[in-house]
DNA sequence: CATGAATGAGTTTTCATTCAT
DNA sequence: AATGAATGAAAACTCATTCAT
């Protein structure tokens, strides 16, 4: 790693972790530079704005979460095991990079477009990995078959629902104690409440 | 009704236009007293500051919406009838209050304690309501049982899955398009996906 | 006069005072603050933005060289006189509103756009009275003909002349030194034109 | 020509691009850096500081200028001719070498000291050359007579006229609109001064 | 020689809030 | 009862300049 590389990672590391307590706008660039040990105008050197570094932050997290659940999506046998691997990893990771949230969840209404077009994309993505469970448990017959045209939003809710939980779980301590009855919960969601 | 509190109600009018739009920081004191045809200063003899302005929109809206929501599922018949009132009604006034969103949902991370506050009174409330929709639905032998304990995980969790449907709901403009489709979607959740 | 444009009045006579010393860009808002006995953020109570005062100032000056000169203009009899007065007049106010001189002449050249076009109007309606003393003159046989093609250019090239000499006699204390013999100048300078 | 010569070429050809463009103040030393495809503080190494490296652009213009408009004027043959010629050579050259406009015009009246004497000695040496042309007019009879007092005052303001003249042309396209018929223009304006 | 890295001191601008009338 | 006027404090961003390597 270049030295440059060193010192952006350094500022992003900073950044992250007020972005992740104070949110966007509550957090400046002079909160960022005295995290990171350096000189305000020093992170201009580095990124060309605010927007820029909450950008960078948010591209990381994305990857290493889309990596992450995508492998253990892989790993997993049934539709059933994908479907359960891909939300528990989400929340375990989303949990410990919570910048993210801000993203994915609200926030950013009012925001950046250069961050709206982030979330689409990231968002984009994500649906190709749901759909892709879906799709492979219609396929094994685990799952209920669903008309195609509703496939799409289906796995648009269900998402939206996932990173309504997520958000729900940051919040408070719930994080632990719901958190470990993660399986009880999904196996409610997966088999429906009705009797 | 006073003249005092006409005026406090338009004020509270134009902030909950532009909150809906802009969200809390992005709207300005300036804005508001535009909107309303007032002086700037002229909303320091009604509200103390702008988060109590903001306050007494999410207060307002909070409440219709529980009424109104309340009123559905009392309405309803069978427990998964109780539960398709409250989704799909809250759904219903949301996507016109979507002030709320924000409160409810994302955005306030970061916020005034004042906020905060309401968040968790209303959320209680509404945990309140869907807990003994739950329960019901228990009883009458509708739903499958459920642990005591879990209960509260569960009205907790399904709370905040709905809270994130919504939030996607809003945006762009898959609300028609989904909207309609609503029942579909809900009858999976209600009924699993499994087979 | 309301006290709002009293404020507005004292605003732009300090940052006259100081674009005229300093120019646009060395004169800081904070320093127009401090000359007119405000707070920094006053200002912009009053006018948007540094522009938008540079601009009104500029306008100012502009309307009143203006209307004092074509009144001179008027008054003279001859073409030769009023060609005269048209130089002597502009030069004796330009001298006491040099803040003019930046826009009628350079600084400006990579400036913002608004103040371009306040210099294209100004500059247009200089021309016009410019080419109505020529157009007189050259019916009252006064001045050589001139094609009416010509006409146009020999107006702009008047006008570029005057300010380059506008420019000279405002630097240095050749004002006064020069002033007084400008009739001198004007006479060598004219005879060019005489038939 | 040694390599640190060289590259103090470089930089200034880089320089002088942008100055003409963008002025002194809109074009800053990162512009330059870039520009040469050096570092920044590169710049620092060759010249103490922007003001220098401006300094520097201008006086080799200036020379140029002057070596080639002198050797014009000595060439031409009649007062007339030379002062054509000492009009005619100026606005080719400084067409192209837009930068001196800026400071043997405008922009500069509040500007570094540095400058201010260049524009002053530069100023100087064009006066002995204008004024040489117009003796040498009067004591061949071309010229009319003119008071040894107002030979210099009168230089003056001939030269600040060919200023504001050659400001002029730069804006806009006039510049070949009526570079061309600047013959005609010349004409008119020396018959003031001829006998 | 050359420059990457760093920054101090400023710049414009924003905005919630206060207060005299 | 209402507000015009004023502002302090902070925000994002700029840029010429320095300095260790």
């Amino acid at each position: 790693m270049t030295k440059d590389e060193a010192i952006r990672t350094e500022v992003l590391k900073a950044a992250r972790a007020l972005f992740q307590r104070f949110g966007l706008f509550k957090t400046t660039m002079e909160d960022i530079a005295k995290a990171a040990g350096k000189g305000k105008s020093t992170l201009y050197y580095y990124y060309a704005s605010k927007d820029e570094i909450f950008d960078a932050v948010i591209s990381e997290d994305m990857e290493e979460v889309m990596t992450v659940v995508n492998l253990a999506v892989e790993k997993a046998n049934s539709a059933e095991e994908k479907l359960k691997a891909f939300t528990s990893h989400r929340i375990k990771l989303l949990t410990q990079k919570a910048a993210l949230y801000s993203i994915v969840f609200g926030e950013i209404s009012e925001n950046p477009n250069l961050i709206k077009k982030l979330k689409k994309s990231y968002e984009a993505r994500e649906l190709e990995g749901l759909k892709a469970i879906l799709s492979y448990g219609i396929e094994t017959k685990e799952f209920k078959k669903i008309e195609d045209g509703d496939l799409d939003d289906l796995a648009y809710v269900m998402l939206c629902a996932f990173r309504g939980i997520e958000m729900g779980l940051f919040e408070d301590n719930r994080i632990k104690k719901i958190g470990d009855r993660l399986e009880i919960i999904l196996d409610l969601l997966a088999n429906g409440f009705k009797n």
